[in-house]
DNA sequence: TCTGGGGTCCTAGGACCC
DNA sequence: TCTGGGGTCCTAGGACCC
């Protein structure tokens, strides 16, 4: 038996648990530079309010009914999602943290384990409630494909109310007959269009398909997908987390940028992130594409990217500002208003197994990397940093509507007044 | 004026090998 | 008229996920 848990709408659910005055008020979470919204709490959604709107498109509506907008405060919502997970790994011997908000759990003897699964999927959401005030769905399926659609109908269909089981033909059948084919997991905006054109509406209707046909038409994955409507298991997970294979940071800017010092601050500092975090999963970067670009939404589109070998594979944060100081006046053009830039590490090698240059003798210093995680693991990040990051605010991104950091920052701990 | 930021997997086609 | 038959590896692009 596969469960799939996730939160309600989780960063504005997320916004309500330290700010109970907004719980029973619409609440809208915005994307980075609060440029569209990103989550929409169950309130707000019964205003009609659609996901991935431009905020300013939508301001004056939501200022009309007295929405709460918030800008994404990634810091609580990650120490709140690490709070979350824990309680729900309580309830299984093998969890695994599929997105900072949602965990599938595996049980393999499953009729001695829980003999019902209703009641233990409302034993999860009250334990939930309790430890840290986030409301979650619940799904359980006999394949994950299976417990990605009861999670579905205990969040989405009536008559559920956060728990729904999947475990026989008749409940299955039940789910399945009331979702479109575009809500089924792997079922894309592309593909289910191709689908509806050939009369396959329902999720039903594509469980009924054959197999081999979906192959031949689409692909194995697509395939996998019906076979797991039907019951049949044929995706696999490793409990333990694999190391990333390709590593980015790329933000848009909060203002345009037309001066190359301030994009290269910009890119410095992508490329110490990324160096961080391949250190953290003991990889070493080969190769790395560095990009720059205009708006997509310019009249003339501007992008360039390019992608820099190392002969030696690294993960020091000084080598991958050097590199992007090669690049650097490849990527810039004169007269261009940049709106976003990154940096990506599109090579990854394991820190135990590098080929070291027959030639050259290694400037490797890993006590110097070690040194900078560790102050800045200790005194918060950016507090040591290399001097081409710069100090230049201009570029950073705008969060006008940010909430206090309640879990992560002393001087937001939330005060009791008596 | 203003439009997110990460990731994964699969496939087709080309280069190259014997 | 008539141009082999396997392989591997790499890359770009497309699809999907949150």
């Amino acid at each position: 038996m596969f469960g799939l848990v996730d939160a309600v709408s989780f960063y504005a659910s997320a916004e309500k648990v330290f700010d109970p005055s907004i719980r029973n008020k619409p609440v809208v979470v915005l994307t980075n530079n609060d440029g569209c919204i990103c989550a929409v709490c169950p309130i707000a959604r019964r205003l009609g309010i659609p996901k991935f709107k431009p905020y300013f498109q939508i301001k004056s509506f939501l200022d009309k009914h007295n929405v709460v907008v918030r800008s994404s405060n990634y810091e609580l919502y990650a120490d709140l999602s690490d709070r979350m997970m824990n309680v729900i790994g309580r309830f299984c011997d093998n969890q695994y943290i599929y997105s900072i908000d949602e965990s599938f759990l595996f049980f393999d003897n499953y009729q001695s384990y829980v003999k019902d699964w209703h009641e233990y999927g409302h034993q999860i959401r009250k334990a939930v409630w309790k430890e840290t005030r986030l409301p979650v769905g619940v799904g359980f399926g006999v394949t994950s494909t299976l417990s990605k659609a009861a999670n579905h109908a205990a969040k989405k269909l009536s008559g559920y109310n956060g728990v729904a089981v999947i475990n026989n033909k008749n409940n299955r059948l039940a789910v399945l007959n009331r979702m479109s084919v575009s809500d089924v997991w792997g079922i894309g905006g592309k593909i289910s269009q191709r689908l509806k054109q050939q009369g396959i509406n329902t999720a039903t209707q594509l469980a009924n398909e054959s197999p081999k046909n979906i192959r031949k038409q689409f692909s194995v994955v697509t395939e996998r997908t019906v076979n797991e409507l039907n019951g049949v298991s044929c995706l696999s997970w490793d409990s333990v987390r694999s190391p990333k294979k390709e590593v980015f940071s790329t933000r848009s800017f909060g203002q345009r940028i037309t001066d190359i010092t301030i994009l290269r601050f910009a890119l410095v500092t992508h490329a110490s992130i990324v160096a961080r975090k391949i250190r953290r999963q003991s990889s070493r970067v080969k190769k790395l594409m560095i990009f720059a670009s205009s708006s997509p939404h310019d009249n003339l589109y501007y992008k360039q990217a390019i992608i820099y070998p190392f002969t030696v594979a690294t993960n020091s944060t000084c080598d991958l500002a050097n590199a992007v100081d090669c690049v650097l006046h490849s990527i810039f053009s004169q007269g261009v208003r940049f709106y976003r830039c990154g940096v990506g590490a599109i090579e990854l090698e394991n820190d135990a197994f590098i080929q070291p240059d027959l030639f050259m003798p290694t400037q490797d210093n890993p006590k110097l990397m070690q040194c900078l995680d560790k102050i800045n693991y200790r005194y918060g990040d950016g507090t040591l940093k290399v001097a081409s990051e710069g100090h230049n605010e201009k570029w950073q991104m705008s969060r006008g509507f940010l909430s206090p950091q309640y879990t992560s920052q002393w001087r937001d701990i939330p005060k009791i007044q008596c």
